[in-house]
RNA sequence: GCGGCCGUGAUGGAAUAGGCGAGACAUGCGAGCCUUAGAAGCUCGUGGGCGAUAGCCCGUGUGGGUUCGAAUCCCACCGGCCGCACCA
């Protein structure tokens, strides 16, 4: 901007311009943190407040709170933000008691890299991050309560974190009454024998480390020895959420082995139907819903038993109907049945055996040990990659087929997993093209069952696939104490699953495919775990008294991290290094006295902060409890329409659609389970909103080049002369074409941001970002500003007369679209019917009159609040805008007196006829028929038929 | 491969339940006013084609269908985005 005065800034000196907008929007944020503008009361508690504003109904608006990233923020972060602001303002507009604030998850890995990466402490670096971030917030005159804002990484906050833990360590799943209940009552259980211990002892014979490792089979939080997935690139273990599906983290993307570590985790598991069913009762996204229900992976099928010598296989299968078909049986690699004592593997190759079963070795056991050890070295891109190449080896050992009494050969083969179901399948390959792959490479016999619907024939042999189907009819399946032949799909599973039963060799069971939460990460930057091993390793929760267990400061705090591509490494956590903070004496208050213990080394994934911070909002400095229930009751409790309670809108991105929404999920049933919130699902309307994209410029060599150096000329795109291509990216410093909330505040003002982002498209979809554009809403506040107020006095020039019945018409129209949008969260158009409106206005020339103006601003405040405060004060209200009532729109001018009503013949507009609303249909029609340029179109014609729609169209179709 | 979502002007996008000439609102572009000039601001125009005007024809990815009437519903295809991916 120019330093001199022009002669237009001379004749205009109060108009709307970037400089005047910053003078406002500081003038008004200082205003807003003096006054308390946007606390909201508690009902009790040290937040407790104004009694009529409690009294109203709650609104809990939340947005997926930050990682404070060094990089700072660019205007596609803050969409979010600005949407529920202004949803925030509008309800508290329409009278709601509004619960709005923004914190910070501070602890993780992204946090800890950029510290490392700048070599400060995850600590400082972090903290002045969160300023940082604060301060481009604060310019956006966002309506929080900063007196709840929480940061994950505040020991005072991190305390209940820890203590959430204990709760989860401390207690079990009580699956006949189908919730979390306190290890106690389970301790109790075993004491008087209600229960009884896996082995039969009584549990007063059992020696303490036997009693921890009992009731290690039942906490919710565990420390097991099972395959986890180990990232040397990162120097820590992952969950399965955080591997993706080419089987390599999600952050960094190193690749990701399989390797038996003892590890914390959290069961999951024993929510899985809950985690489904209480999905019905959530508004959320349907996409989200669904993916959620994959994940889950929920799926009905049988338990069946094949014998091998006086052994049995259990394989899960949800195609019981098909057991007839059976051939043989799958084990997956690491199946204890082929490595530990109770191996089926014979010394030698049975008599006979195919040379392509043996792979070639001597005798089963090497040639099982060889491919064990082949499958584990593979990561699981090597697997995905050779997924369509089916491999395997035979063990040996043959099965009994239950049902045809059929002796099956049994293999092993890697496309058998671990970790679903039992580990092991009865293969059909008729009727399973995995099976047939399979079949097919080691020449297995397949048999139909499933009578094909296509005209391939019954012989498996001579087909290109597998054939499936559930509308097809069961053959080739009788014996003499079982027939399915003739049955449906659905009929012969009840059958055989019935059958099964009775026999004792198998049941109906469900199957999940979700797994249990893997819990503990070797990192520095974490919540440490709040537990202590004493010399039997026996785990310890510490007492509620010694919380929060703050971390402790180190030397070296980075990771140690590997060769990503080396498999053969094991995790160290940087929290070992501190012998003095890991070895300690304690009394842990149980009767037993100081005893020296080690602590816990491994710390908390960055997941643990987020899963319950909603909760922090409510009461952000309680010491004594996690939240208030009554403040909890308040905020979060089951009402109307909401069976589960739970926060009123919680907006944020896609990308956790399973991650942080499930866990939060789980965490919040535990608490509910143990009676410490009333809440049993934590976000009961979600909604992700789109991305923000921007345009990539890359020069020949494909790099990056600053996209607001890039000249366009004749549709084509120019960086210092070179020719560069266009495409759709993301917005990042990487890509060189961020553009930051700062420079359009600067350039334009807070405002026109605001009202830019929420005028680009619906809140849901991602659309790139046009600086160019930004000028329009610009000119919209601009319009408003000079409505309002004379550009060269600065006075008011509104008039104090009745608007006339057009401009009432537009009025109350507009707030009518403007409240209907805002509550469905459509500030588009919202903003589009406002711009309509203000037009109008401007059209109309002379003052605009003082009822008109004044609905205009309110209209307008939610989505540009610092100009809606300045012209409110301006019209001459002492009292903040923000909890003003938000017009209502008089149905009498919302309906037209008239509609134009189309006369269409054959569906083509012939004429158009001003009527009343409430016209009849033979009125209408009678009308549309006298009409004279319809009885010239028609030109004497017959009339066949003729839809009327009073009062808005008439078509006639000649005969 | 399976599942889901989506294709509207130069651009972002509008269009309550199939029904008021599709294209609101905005950007961009064009013309004009103002200005020494530019920028800003203001006014008007802006889907394509034909026509001086009135007006006519064609238009919501492509092709078919249902209907008096389709951007909206159904089928097939093309293109894009997202999720899952040997889950038995």
């Amino acid at each position: 901007m120019s330093e001199t005065t022009t002669a237009a800034e001379a004749a205009a000196p109060h108009r709307y311009t970037a400089a005047l907008a910053a003078d406002i929007e500081a003038r008004w944020q200082d205003f807003w943190d003096e006054h308390g503008t946007y606390e909201a009361p508690n009902p009790s508690g040290d937040l407790a407040g104004d009694p009529q504003l409690v009294a109203k109904p709650k609104k809990f608006i939340m947005d997926m709170f930050p990682y404070p990233s060094g990089a700072g923020l660019h205007v596609g972060h803050p969409l979010g933000y600005i949407a529920t602001d202004v949803y925030a303002r509008f309800q508290r507009m329409t009278g709601h008691n509004v619960l709005h604030t923004l914190g910070f998850d501070a602890f993780g890995l992204p946090a800890e890299q950029y510290a490392v990466q700048t070599g400060t402490h995850p600590r400082v670096s972090t903290e002045a991050n969160i300023v940082n971030m604060k301060a481009q917030l604060r310019r956006l005159g966002l309506g929080h309560d900063q007196r709840r804002s929480v940061e994950t990484i505040d020991p005072a906050y991190y305390k209940w974190t820890q203590w959430i833990f204990l709760q989860i360590f401390n207690s079990w799943y009580d699956a006949d009454a189908r919730k979390a209940r306190p290890i106690d009552e389970l301790v109790a259980q075993f004491e008087s024998g209600e229960r009884e211990t896996p082995d039969g002892r009584a549990w007063a014979d059992l020696s303490a480390l036997e009693r921890a490792n009992v009731l290690g089979e039942y906490r919710l939080a565990y420390a097991s020895d099972a395959p986890v997935n180990w990232c040397p690139g990162l120097g820590t273990v992952l969950a399965n959420e955080e591997v993706t599906a080419e089987g390599r983290s999600e952050r960094g993307n190193f690749p990701v082995f399989k390797a038996k570590l003892r590890q914390w985790n959290m069961r999951i598991t024993a929510y899985a139907d809950r985690l489904l069913e209480d999905l019905d009762g959530l508004d959320w996204p349907e996409a989200i819903k669904l993916q959620q229900r994959n994940w889950i992976g929920r799926s009905e099928g049988a338990r069946v038993d094949f014998p091998v010598g006086d052994q049995r296989i259990t394989v899960f299968t949800t195609r019981q109907d098909t057991l007839f078909g059976a051939t043989y049986v799958v084990l997956a690699p690491e199946h204890e049945l082929v490595s530990g004592p109770d191996s089926i593997v014979p010394d030698a190759w049975p008599e006979g055996t195919h040379d392509v079963w043996t792979g070639g070795y001597a005798t089963p056991a090497e040639a099982v040990v060889a491919y064990r050890k082949q499958a584990a070295a593979k990561s699981d891109v090597e697997r995905q990659a050779e997924a369509k190449d089916k491999t395997g080896v035979f063990t040996g050992a043959y099965a009994t087929n239950p049902v045809s009494g059929e002796r099956v050969p049994v293999f092993i083969a890697d496309y058998v997993l671990m970790g679903y179901g039992t580990g092991a399948i009865m293969a059909v390959p008729a009727h399973d093209s995995r099976d047939f792959a399979f079949a097919r490479a080691f020449e297995l016999p397949m048999r139909c069952v499933v009578e094909p619907s296509d005209d391939r024939g019954t012989d498996p042999s001579t087909w290109d696939d597998a054939f499936s189907s559930y509308d097809a009819k069961i053959v080739n399946s009788s014996d003499d104490t079982i027939s399915l032949d003739g049955l449906g799909v659905t009929e012969a599973k009840a059958k055989i699953t019935e059958w099964l039963a009775a026999q004792g060799i198998g049941e109906g069971t469900v199957n999940f495919r979700l797994r249990d939460w893997l819990f503990s990460r070797q990192r520095y930057w974490g919540e440490p775990f709040p537990i202590v091993y004493d010399e039997d390793g026996v785990a310890h929760a510490l007492p509620e008294s010694m919380l929060p267990l703050e971390l402790p400061e180190v030397e070296d705090y980075s990771p140690r991290t590997f060769d990503p591509d080396d498999a053969d490494t094991s995790p160290e956590t940087p929290l070992s290094r501190n012998e003095e903070w890991v070895n300690v004496d304690l009394d842990l208050g149980d009767g037993k006295g100081v005893r020296r213990y080690r602590r816990e080394t491994n710390t908390m994934p960055n997941w643990a902060g987020s899963c319950w911070y909603e909760l922090r909002y409510l009461d952000p400095n309680n010491d004594e409890k996690l939240v208030d229930p009554t403040v909890e009751q308040y905020w979060m409790g089951p009402r109307e329409g909401q069976p589960h309670g739970g926060v009123d809108l919680y907006v944020g991105g896609a990308e956790h659609a399973v991650l942080h929404l499930l866990y939060a999920r789980f965490w919040s049933k535990v608490l509910f389970d143990l009676g410490h919130i009333s809440s049993a699902e934590p976000f009961h309307k979600l909604y992700n909103q789109g991305m923000i994209q921007a345009f990539v410029y890359r020069d020949k060599r494909g790099i990056a080049v600053p996209a607001a150096e890039v000249e366009e000329r004749d549709g084509a795109y120019y960086y210092q002369g070179e020719k560069v291509s266009r495409v759709l990216g993301k917005m990042g410093k990487s890509l060189k074409n961020a553009v930051t909330p700062d420079e359009i505040c600067q350039e334009y003002g807070a405002d026109t941001l605001r009202l830019y982002e929420m005028a680009m498209g619906p809140l849901d979809v991602s659309r790139p970002w046009d600086t160019r554009a930004v000028v329009g809403q610009y000119r919209l506040l601009q319009r408003l500003w000079r409505n309002v107020v004379d550009e060269a006095t600065g006075e008011v020039t509104v008039a104090d007369v009745e608007p006339d019945e057009d401009t009432l018409r537009a009025l109350h129209k507009a707030i009518d679209g403007v409240r209907q949008d805002m509550a469905g969260l459509r500030f588009n158009t919202a903003i589009a019917k406002i711009t309509e409106l203000n037009n109008h206005l401007t059209k109309a020339g002379g003052s605009v009159p003082r009822s008109v103006a004044e609905r205009l601003v309110l209209l307008v405040a939610p989505l540009a609040p610092h100009i809606g405060e300045e012209l409110w004060r301006k019209l001459g209200h002492t009292d903040s805008v923000v909890h003003e009532d938000f017009p209502e729109a008089d149905s009498a001018y919302v309906v037209d007196e008239t509609v134009t009503c189309v006369v269409q013949i054959k569906g083509k507009v012939k004429a158009r006829l001003e009527v009343s609303p409430s016209i009849s249909d033979a009125d209408l029609e009678a009308a549309a028929l006298a009409e004279p340029a319809v009885v010239a179109a028609l030109d004497g014609a017959g009339i066949r038929k003729v839809i009327v729609r009073a009062p808005k169209l008439v078509n006639i179709v000649p005969a």
